[in-house]
DNA sequence: ACATCCTAATGCAGTGACTGCAAGTATTGA
DNA sequence: TCAATACTTGCAGTCACTGCATTAGGATGT
């Protein structure tokens, strides 16, 4: 059709992620707003059709294709666990590392080009929250195993779905909170923060709210 | 312009009044995605320059112009309050009630029609977003006080603001956990969840958490 | 009464995201 | 070598949304 090899001139992992390459690049240098789906393929040599056949929206093109998952082996044990629960429960949420080694630089590059737009991080927690339905679940089985061993009575184990739900959701606020200070410590070039030390705010937190 | 008595025919409230309304049906009618701002116009006898004369996006013709706010008095009690936070902070926020008199009925469909779509249920979280800021300041005075009353030290002072932060994260998953709770609500007749309801809940799973 | 100003409403033309359909071409397997 | 398959593309169209220029009423001042 054109004068080049028109069709298949590299595979279809190659296409994707010359296009979110591209995403990234113009993004961090014109602002969300100032970047047309047109300068994308432009850029990364695919017509818009071609685009909106590997994303769905622009956004996916920046934020990345992948969903964030439930790490099944952390969920087993988190069931079982009686530590901090939302400390514990942040463990949960993976990161899918399959991108990583292949284009560390990139991952990078996105989070900062997503965290200078607060809108795009609200997209992104959006995304969080398809997820939230099967992290009720993990949490209401938890709060269920803990009830049963501290010989809970009916009223009480009646009580959980409802316990459940409202812990799910400051789990999500705690993911937020994640989150951002991700982001913010890799603007910076510091270290994201570990478990522990998430743990630790969260608890001098949980302590004074309670 | 047009045979009708072309500008001017009513009031600005009502012009807004009347695209509400025939939004609210619309959706309920058709859902959200099966409604086009054409329709609306139409069935509200506006031109779609005048639709977007009222209400910047469609979205905000179905959720209602009103921001959530900061209630200035609520406010400055939560501050030197010793209550249990996360349950009095709730009731910062007010749901501005100058428009329930006029049209309670239309505010019930209008529930009924967000909730029937989580990505409208999504869109409204953020725009409690957009007040996300004042609330942490607010909390963090409240923390600072609280602080100071207990007589802290340097370093207890300078955790504030990473607390502070964290827990306007919680606090957001309180909300939309009411939020939620008060459409399902609001769906079977039922009334919406007070205060004292939540903050027992809240209390209970805090206990746990903690 | 008249000119004036202001506001709400409108038409029009254009941009940008996104979709469905119908090809076309390279690669793969039989 | 022929056919199924996998990618890609063009094209035409829909829909949300914007800027600009224009028009019609109403209110105002003199």
């Amino acid at each position: 059709m054109s004068t080049e090899p028109g069709a298949r001139r590299r595979g279809v992992a190659e296409t994707t992620a010359a296009i979110e390459r591209a995403t990234v690049e113009l993004v961090l240098e014109h602002g969300y707003d100032g970047v047309t789906v047109d300068m994308i393929c432009r850029a990364a040599g695919v017509s818009q059709r071609t685009f909106f056949n590997h994303f769905k929206t622009k956004d996916a093109a920046l934020l990345g294709p992948d969903l964030p998952r439930i790490d099944e082996r952390a969920a087993r044990e988190f069931i079982v666990s009686d530590g901090p629960l939302l400390a514990e429960a942040v463990g949960l949420v993976r990161i899918d590392p399959s991108k990583l080694p292949g284009d560390a630089g990139l991952m990078a590059r996105r989070i900062r080009a997503i965290s200078g737009n607060p809108l795009l991080m609200a997209r992104q927690m959006e995304r969080l929250a398809e997820i939230e339905g099967e992290l009720r679940e993990i949490v209401e089985l938890r709060l269920r195993q803990q009830a049963l061993r501290a010989g809970a009575d009916e009223a009480e184990l009646a009580a959980i779905p409802d316990e459940a739900e409202i812990t799910t959701h400051l789990l999500a606020g705690v993911m937020r909170y994640v989150g951002l200070t991700w982001s913010r410590r890799a603007e910076q070039g510091a270290p994201p923060p570990d478990g522990a030390e998430v743990a630790d705010v969260l608890g001098r937190v949980l302590r004074k709210l309670a």
